[in-house]
DNA sequence: ATTGACACGTA
DNA sequence: CGTACGTGTCAATT
């Protein structure tokens, strides 16, 4: 019932609203696991709901058209014809629609030879006679002219997008388009509809059409007088005056369709509960579900008697936007405010948490219909029923949770419960997305717009400064969302890896690594002298001086001074690479050549210490940030430092190691990493007899593999031999190829056919899962790791050649590299827990994909070394051993082994 | 100030 | 014609 105490009727245009849901959300993202597409009806449905939770309709209709064909094609075959063929992903999902539709009791109406508009047109006018409030949704524009005092239109405004509603009544039409409801229809047939495929009058716009309306009062009216109108216009109105006469034939809605049903048949009526749980476990509907079950408990209503004092209510709206936050409410207000909101969202609560400074300056958290906003300025009052909170068990769910529990604990806060990150929920889904932003993600899930604060508002003000309570409001809606599309594996993947992962990551950002300043400047200043040397040497050698760190002038000077032969083509020139450099220096030696690889090398480790000292905290200490949702395959990133690139294989880099050293109150550092990982989880995954021989009998990996290959006794394998059978293994994972081989042993291709001849005669298993692989993710779409992570890969049916190509070898290597980072991440929640648990004080601080660095307290190495073998071995059960190598030192460089 | 190309560090 | 990253420089662009 309306506050006019009158029932309300809704009328709805089934086809255009579920056609607007289809093209707002990602067809890909809403399908179940048989591959039927719901994104339609999602979208409808849960439009749908909204409006019954926030219209409280009493009677209910949704209008179907049955075909592309009715009384207006016959008058004008050309009528709608710009419009492309219906995508079949959507044709699909209409009569799953109407069934879910009939399961909630709900009438859809159909007539042969007319529109889904003029049976609404008809029971709108129907409606109104028998004393009803009506409201429309439609999204044809035709249907402004059924606006009158007793029925308003709520039209779809937004670009794209269905839960932005605009509300049309009499007035809002006035002051839209300046004309009456009833006056539209003359309009439109003036300006012409292109989606209607209907033309107007040359030259006349929505302006001008209103304007002679406005003189003549109707189209009739202005085409009795149309000689009365000058110019280029008023000849083209002339002229053209049967395309106006025919658009409104045409637009002209019949009110007076024969239906086998009245408004007072409509009534909502309850559920088939038994319908709605078999039709949406067959679209795989959770959220849904639950959406439907609570509306019908609740019998639509919404909690209004009990809000608490302080707690503005939310405006009644369609969109279902952040409604305005209660802000600082008093100690137990809030805390009766969160007990009834959990217990209204046992999936939790959204939190966001706005920081400054690195600080937290504001707390937003948004339960079911209603959402809070509390500046936090420390000491102004006392939070403890906050704090409590958002220490406790009780679910929250976030956006980019990492960060905002950095924040919280910067200021002191703890925080448990994280039941739920957006950010990472929707990495999982699209790994190799690039929308990472809760903008983003709302956009794409919610197909909404999420509202910002004006960016060239300087001062925020007080009143509309909504920012964390709205972010807490979308995200908990985006996570709704996101919970209907992750399957039982995508949620493993992220509650038991995923969640855990980044609580033990702010861990480490915020411990940080010490650094050994002084050591860093000495090196430095010691590369600072051997590069000017260096330089002012090449400089003699050229006799001028140009700029060493420019490929540009470097190509100038080898290519057409020097006149050396050209090197590998790049889209700029020629490369001047350390590679091309090194076949150069074969073919024609010239000490610049040796001067310039020197510089490089140096300039480069500088510029890595460089990078670094920038990078030290007030602490002494480097924080990294690791990026969770970085990877493609499931590895974690590192920038911001980058500390996953430190160098290592040369001598000279390696020094920089001894720079990250044990903070002062600690006994030593602990690095641990996996020995050949990727080649053990391919022995697993591939099942080799021969492989998983070579790791469980210990001997040297690549002496075992090359005495098999080439046939010898192990003790005779030489360096030579050795060196090939490494390659080639380290090769295997990434797709390599007898000519990307033959390239980096510096052999005839020939003879790199031959070693990977021998090699896969020895270990096919190997060379069966690689092409199996391929030929599975080809098939499904997709990669696995064996804990459930899936990376999509489109580009495997590609016919674009090199796309097709790229794609394989990455497909290749994606189940390796994701299941490798997988067991790494499950070895640091074990380890976090342990140390955690058993209350040491030693820390975790470093991952470099396969390795991890520890910070020792005093007196616990023993106990630290046990822990970080037995998680880091125990993450996982193969087929092989994983084996962990530990080693401490006062710094990285001697903790190394 | 931002962007693309190049080069090069790691697993 | 080997996967996955991040960061610096130069040079050209806005």
């Amino acid at each position: 019932m309306t506050q006019s105490g009158k029932p309300t009727l809704l009328l709805i245009d089934g086809h255009s609203l579920a056609f607007r849901a289809f093209y707002a959300l990602p067809v890909d993202s809403f399908q179940t696991s048989d591959g039927q597409h719901t994104n339609a009806i999602h979208g409808f449905l849960s439009m749908f709901l909204l409006l019954l939770q926030k219209e409280k309709p009493t009677h209910i209709a949704v209008a179907f058209d049955i075909s592309r064909h009715s009384f207006r094609t016959r008058d004008y075959p050309e009528y709608k014809g710009t419009r492309g063929e219906t995508p079949s992903e959507f044709m699909g999902q209409v009569p799953l629609l109407q069934d879910a539709l009939k399961a909630m009791n709900v009438t859809t109406v159909t007539k042969e030879d007319f529109e889904a508009d003029d049976i609404i047109a008809t029971l709108a006018r129907q409606g109104r006679e028998d004393g009803f409030d009506v409201l429309i949704v439609s999204g044809d524009r035709d249907t402004i002219q059924l606006v009158n005092d007793e029925v308003t239109l709520l039209y779809p405004s937004g670009r794209q997008g269905i839960s932005d509603l605009k509300r049309y009544d009499p007035a809002a039409v006035r002051e839209r388009y300046g004309i009456e409801p009833k006056q539209y229809p003359d309009v439109a047939a003036l300006v012409g509809e292109t989606s209607d495929n209907l033309i107007g009058i040359d030259k006349v716009g929505e302006k001008t059409a209103v304007k002679w309306l406005g003189i003549y009062g109707s189209l009739d009216g202005i085409l009795e007088h149309a000689d009365e109108i000058k110019g280029v216009v008023g000849n083209n109105l002339r002229e053209q005056r049967e395309r106006a006469e025919r658009n409104r034939r045409l637009n002209r809605l019949v009110d007076d369709v024969e239906l086998e049903v009245r408004p007072s048949d409509l009534e909502r009526k309850p559920i088939d509960e038994t319908a709605i749980r078999t039709l949406f476990a067959r679209l795989q509907f959770k959220t849904l579900l639950e959406r439907v079950m609570k509306l019908e408990g609740g019998k639509g209503s919404l909690s209004s008697a009990s809000t608490p004092e302080g707690v503005i209510e939310q405006e009644p709206s369609t969109a279902p936007a952040a409604p305005a936050p209660a802000t600082d409410l008093l100690d137990e207000e809030l805390a009766a405010w969160l007990r009834r909101q959990t217990e209204k969202c046992p999936d939790g609560l959204g939190l966001s948490v706005e920081s400054a400074d690195g600080r937290v300056s504001a707390i937003g958290i948004a339960g079911e219909d209603e959402s809070v906003l509390l500046h936090w300025i420390p000491g102004s009052r006392d939070y403890a029923p906050l704090e409590e909170w958002l220490a406790g068990d009780s679910p929250k769910v976030l956006h980019d949770a990492k960060t905002q529990l950095k924040t919280l604990r910067r200021s002191g806060l703890r925080l448990g419960g994280i039941a739920f990150d957006s950010m990472v929920a929707a990495w999982l889904l699209r790994p190799s997305g690039v929308d990472k932003t809760l903008a983003d993600v709302v956009q794409r899930y919610l197909a909404e717009t999420l509202p910002t604060t004006n960016p060239n508002q300087l001062v925020p003000e007080n009143e509309d400064d909504a920012g964390a309570a709205g972010q807490a409001w979308y995200t908990r809606r985006v996570v709704h969302t996101l919970r209907e599309i992750l399957d039982d594996r995508d949620l493993g993947v992220l509650t038991d890896i995923e969640l855990p992962t980044l609580v033990a990551l702010a861990d480490m950002e915020l411990e940080g690594v010490a650094i050994d300043v002084p050591l860093l400047s000495s090196l430095n200043a010691e590369l600072g002298e051997r590069i000017s040397t260096l330089a002012s040497a090449a400089f003699e050698v050229l006799g001028h001086e140009l700029n060493l760190g420019s490929p540009k002038q470097l190509q100038q000077v080898l290519f057409d001074e020097l006149g050396m032969p050209k090197t590998r083509a790049t889209k700029t020139g020629y490369s001047t690479d350390a590679e091309s450099l090194a076949d150069l220096m074969d073919s024609h030696p010239h000490p610049f050549l040796d001067l310039l690889l020197q510089h490089r090398d140096a300039s480069k480790l500088r510029q890595i210490i460089e990078t670094l000292e920038r990078g030290i905290g007030s602490d002494g200490r480097i924080h990294t940030t690791y990026q969770q949702t970085g990877t493609t395959t499931g590895r974690i990133s590192s920038n911001d430092p980058n500390l996953q690139n430190i160098p290592i294989r040369a001598e000279e880099g390696r020094r920089m190691r001894a720079a990250f050293i044990r903070g002062a109150e600690y006994e030593t550092m602990l690095t641990a990493d996996y020995s050949q990982i990727e080649m053990r989880i391919m022995a697993h995954l591939s099942g080799d007899a021969g492989l998983i021989e070579a790791f469980n009998e210990g001997e040297d990996l690549h002496r075992f593999v090359g005495s098999r290959v080439f046939g010898v006794e192990p003790a005779d394998v030489t360096p030579g031999m050795r060196n090939k059978v490494k390659a080639m293994s380290y090769g295997l994972a990434y797709g390599l190829s007898a000519f990307g081989l033959s390239k980096q042993l510096r052999i005839e291709t020939s003879e790199a056919k031959q070693l990977m001849g021998d090699y896969f005669s020895r270990f096919g298993a190997v060379r069966d899962y690689l092409r199996n692989v391929v030929e599975q993710a080809r098939a499904d779409g997709y990669t696995e790791t064996i804990f459930g992570r899936r990376r999509p890969f489109p580009d495997l049916n590609s016919p674009n050649r090199v796309l097709r190509d790229n794609a394989e070898r990455a497909a290749l290597n994606a189940p390796i590299q994701g299941t490798a980072a997988d067991i790494m991440k499950i070895a640091m929640i074990g380890i976090s827990g342990d140390l955690r648990d058993q209350d040491l004080r030693s820390r975790m601080l470093l991952q470099v994909h396969d390795e991890l660095v520890f910070e020792v307290a005093t007196g616990e190495y023993d106990r630290v070394a046990e822990i970080v073998t037995t998680r880091m071995a125990g993450a996982a059960e193969l087929r092989v051993p994983l084996d962990v190598q530990v080693g401490h030192g006062d710094n990285w460089e001697m903790a190394a082994h």
